[in-house]
DNA sequence: GTTAAAATCATACTAAAGTATGAGGCTGAA
DNA sequence: TTCAGCCTCATACTTTAGTATGATTTTAAC
């Protein structure tokens, strides 16, 4: 069965051409009786195995396929935040340090940031402190400006 | 000469059919006498022009290409900054206004900007002050936060 | 369990920021 | 030209920010 199976093509092909044979005899003895029948025949099996040929062609050879590969460009949006977290290393910015800063950056005031963590308006102003230091600047809103331009804060 | 050109292919085609038969005959009167010898000539034009349809199907078939579109992703800096004219014109924000709440934006103290604007430390104040009016703040930190947000500055 | 860094808070101080008010000069539109 | 809005600057003041120093407590690492 499996010889069957995988010679299906092969066989059918034999017996196309048997069955055709026996067609195109059984036409010369009963019916067709003319002039020239031989090139006729040659003619007619001509096309139909060209066509067999042409079917066979489509129905066993690979797809010649051309992988095009096209590159479509998607802007994608830089993400507008990854923190620089080398950087925050780098400079030793702490935990706290890095609330107080980004506290700073949404516009609050030492007593607000002092509120908004619970802490004590001296604390913030010691971790503030620490924070320009580390940045190297005098002023909170140089410290904001430079974090922003280091990634470290949004 | 367009005509053969363009059919090229069926001119082939119907010649090779021609030789063949020619040669075939030749074959028949000179070489060839023997039994069957129609079964055989119609077996040999068979498997030639299943040949020739194999042969034609894979020189006219077009190759099937695929397309395969592949997603490249472009990251692009979101220079996503169109100044907000409206809510500049909304909040009344003057020329002079807005230069100095950039120059905040930059990180600069008023000395700084004084001297950047080449201003008196009290005009900036004066400046300033009005910014925070309009913008309805108390802090250049939280105007900085404000206008970033409004979309006035970078 | 010692130790270093981090976190908390305080006091005392200086510097900068922000407010309030007023005033003079400039400019463009009615 | 007059007048409103803008720009400039000043004085006087209050508030907030920032610095310096020191102390205690947590936390985490060794």
């Amino acid at each position: 069965m499996r010889f069957i199976a995988r010679n299906q093509t092969v066989l059918l092909y034999g017996a196309s051409l048997a069955v055709l044979l026996l067609i195109m005899k059984w036409l010369e003895w009963h019916v067709l009786v003319i002039e020239h029948s031989f090139e006729v025949y040659a003619g007619a099996i001509a096309l139909l195995f060209t066509a067999l040929g042409i079917w066979l062609a489509n129905k066993l050879t690979r797809a010649k396929s051309t992988t095009i590969i096209v590159e479509k460009q998607v802007l994608v949006k830089t993400k507008d935040f990854v923190l620089n977290e080398a950087e925050v290393v780098r400079l030793g910015l702490t935990k706290r340090e890095m609330e107080v800063l980004q506290a700073m950056a949404d516009g609050l005031s030492n007593q607000e940031i002092a509120e908004r963590l619970f802490l004590s308006l001296n604390t913030i102003k010691t971790h503030s402190s620490k924070v320009f230091e580390k940045l190297e600047v005098q002023r909170r809103t140089h410290a904001v400006d430079k974090a922003r331009k280091l990634n470290i804060i949004p």
